[in-house]
DNA sequence: AGGCAGGCTTTTA
DNA sequence: TAAAAGCCTGCC
């Protein structure tokens, strides 16, 4: 099926701006896996071809990209002449959305992600996936993998897990997964939850801390206000604000923002 | 209580 | 060799 989409709406955006680690660019086509499919999508002139059913697209992939809500009005919040530096962040990352990923998914990526680079982390997630992920076709029978559910991650063992590249992290990814199969810890659970109480049960799991919880938030629970303080964000809130950054003035977005910042100094943006 | 130092696996530049 | 979308433990 064929689609327009007049609001942001940039692949390459999205997939440089550190939220899904999953996605697959072949020229102008790509592949992205999300709850068990994988979406095969292409930009074609000023519109998108989908290999799948409209119904799909409404019921399911619609959903994934947040193309019910405006990223063109959330950015015109910004004042340009009050706050000229996210002003210019959000200019410079126009297309980017914020994806409402699997909540297990994004729990595991973001426990991987400490301590390493983007590609490192795309490679343990997809040897993770590899290794005991389902393997599936897509609509047009080239195979992916499905990413792996609690059971299937503690059937490869410590061993399994560390063949993924994970280093010390195989113990947090271990421990998450027996939580979740022992139902202690449930991720669907965390999406009836508010912001804070969803932040306490996620860092009161072994490897998760407040950055992790607040990426795990915004990412895979859809909490638009959550805000991750990365090494990045803390350094350019202390040079571009030096009187603090005004939160509260910009709830409930602040994620977007966020990501939008987190996007630009990222890209070499002078920060000083 | 809250802050700080050191350690941790591996990859990337 | 240092840094990388950090967190845990122990110590004060």
């Amino acid at each position: 099926m064929r689609i327009r989409i007049s609001d942001d709406f940039d692949l390459q955006k999205i997939a440089d701006s550190g939220q899904c680690f999953r996605w697959e660019r072949m020229g102008n086509l790509w592949r992205i896996p999300h709850r068990g499919r994988c979406l095969r999508i292409e930009s074609a002139g000023d519109a998108f071809r989908l290999a799948c059913t409209e119904e799909e697209y409404t019921d399911f992939w619609r959903d994934y990209f947040d193309l019910s809500e405006s990223y063109e009005r959330i950015r015109a919040r910004i004042d340009p002449g009050a706050d000229p530096f996210l002003f210019a962040a959000s200019e410079s990352g126009k297309g980017i959305r914020i994806l409402r990923q699997d909540p297990w998914e994004t729990l595991i990526t973001f426990i991987l992600s400490q301590n390493k680079n983007i590609p490192a982390i795309r490679r343990s997630v997809r040897l993770l996936a590899e290794a005991c992920g389902d393997k599936r076709r897509d609509a047009a029978g080239e195979s992916y993998f499905a990413f792996p559910g609690p059971e299937a991650i503690l059937s490869i063992g410590t061993e399994g897990l560390a063949a993924c590249a994970m280093g010390y992290r195989a113990k947090y990814v271990l421990s998450a997964a027996r939580a979740a199969l022992e139902g202690r810890f449930c991720p669907e659970e965390l999406m009836k939850m508010d912001g804070k109480s969803a932040m306490e049960a996620l860092t009161a799991l072994y490897g998760v801390g407040k950055k992790v919880a607040s990426c795990i938030s915004l990412f895979g629970l859809h909490h638009l206000n959550a805000f991750p303080r990365d090494v990045w964000i803390q350094r350019v809130l202390e040079r571009e604000y030096p009187d603090g950054y005004p939160y509260e003035a910009y709830s409930p977005y602040n994620g977007v923002y966020q990501q939008y910042m987190f996007a630009y100094i990222r890209n070499g943006a002078a920060v000083s």
